[in-house]
DNA sequence: CTTAATAAGTGCAACGGTTCCACTTTTGAA
DNA sequence: TTCAAAAGTGGAACCGTTGCACTTATTAAG
């Protein structure tokens, strides 16, 4: 697919690593999480617990293959967004993008959130995936910003433009969720009541 | 302590957790937390497994013992504020008073600290013990603010609230990250750049 | 083309956290 | 006194995960 360069020995273990990942994810959204043991998938998928182990570091990560890139066009959106454009701005439309993009009327990414939705352990686990890329955002916006490095308001910024669109998910609607805790960020609080009977 | 009232039997209960927990706290203190196995601290405490796990659901609960009331102490920060006060003053304020009570001057405490930064698993753990007050805290502001409560808006600033102090940790100065964050809460990114040359 | 190095995969045993189960002991209340 | 609930026990078993010694396939070099 990616390479046709690609010698034979890659293009099988990208084969073993797929056909994995494949099982595991059928078993799971036929099962359940929970119901589906390690042993299982790898007999379904004709490797040994060993080989599997050696794709996937943990069970969690057989539910997220698929990461990679996403801190990079992250960091990409804050660095080469328009000019004039604020930070939180670019990240605002970064999430905006990228959710609807993935989110919009498919059935499949439906169940699949489901099933993260409805396993503890994957929620936990997505949680701290994602924001593992807090420290690298972090810098970019120092960088961007002429701020301290250290300075704790970029890390603050960056951690909230990573949780912001996981929150969003749980509101029905998502981007003007999304729309509204960004503004947060840009006005702060007390511009927010505003509209609003102040206490 | 507590309650002289209660009885024999709720008395012995409290002291077997509390055996369990000190055995607990000072193996990992000596050892490390990934040196010291669940039979040995049962072992230890003088108990079976199985009585370790009816006191305490995983290992890592271990550690953090003594974690009620303060959600209480959160909620009631934001309800019975000053007058005049913002809520996110409220929590600001409260995040420094709580953690420089605990923080200072401690040295069982610093050691205790070193022993959960230490630990990715007792990190991980920490955190998202920590941000499950996240829903009752946004709860509270929805009610104080007058917003809806399903605005998206009261479960950022909960969020954010609670995950701004657990960031400072890792600062110098832990009090100025956190007036900084708060900062960035109260009056929006774009105000910040004041005094900076803006991009 | 052989060869030697390397990477992928195997099978199995073991470990540590956790759960299950049947059982005994202690305690509080009727 | 009696009895049911609660606390604790012991040990087997489950499951994710790791380590080890081993075979097999692929690649690159001579």
């Amino acid at each position: 697919m990616s390479h046709p360069s690609m010698g034979r020995r890659e293009r099988k273990k990208a084969a073993t690593r797929q056909a994995i990942a494949d099982a595991a994810l059928r078993l799971f959204l036929e099962r359940g999480y929970d119901e589906v043991g390690i042993r299982e998938i790898a007999d379904a998928a004709d490797v040994s617990t060993t080989t599997l182990f050696k794709h996937f570091p943990v069970k969690e990560a057989l539910v997220f293959d698929e990461d990679s890139g996403q801190e990079a066009r992250l960091l990409a959106a804050v660095r080469e967004r328009p000019k004039g454009q604020s930070i939180p701005a670019a990240l605002r439309e970064h999430a905006l993008t990228t959710r609807v993009a993935t989110a919009d009327g498919d059935a499949r990414f439906a169940a699949f959130t489901n099933l993260v939705a409805g396993t503890p352990a994957l929620r936990d686990y997505a949680q701290n995936m994602w924001l593992r890329h807090t420290a690298a955002l972090a810098q970019a916006i120092a960088e961007e910003s002429g701020l301290a490095a250290d300075d704790p308001l970029c890390g603050a910024l960056a951690h909230f433009a990573l949780e912001a669109p996981r929150a969003a998910y749980a509101h029905e609607n998502p981007r003007e969720a999304i729309a509204r805790a960004f503004d947060l960020l840009e006005h702060g609080w007390s511009h927010q009541l505003s509209g609003t009977r102040l206490r």
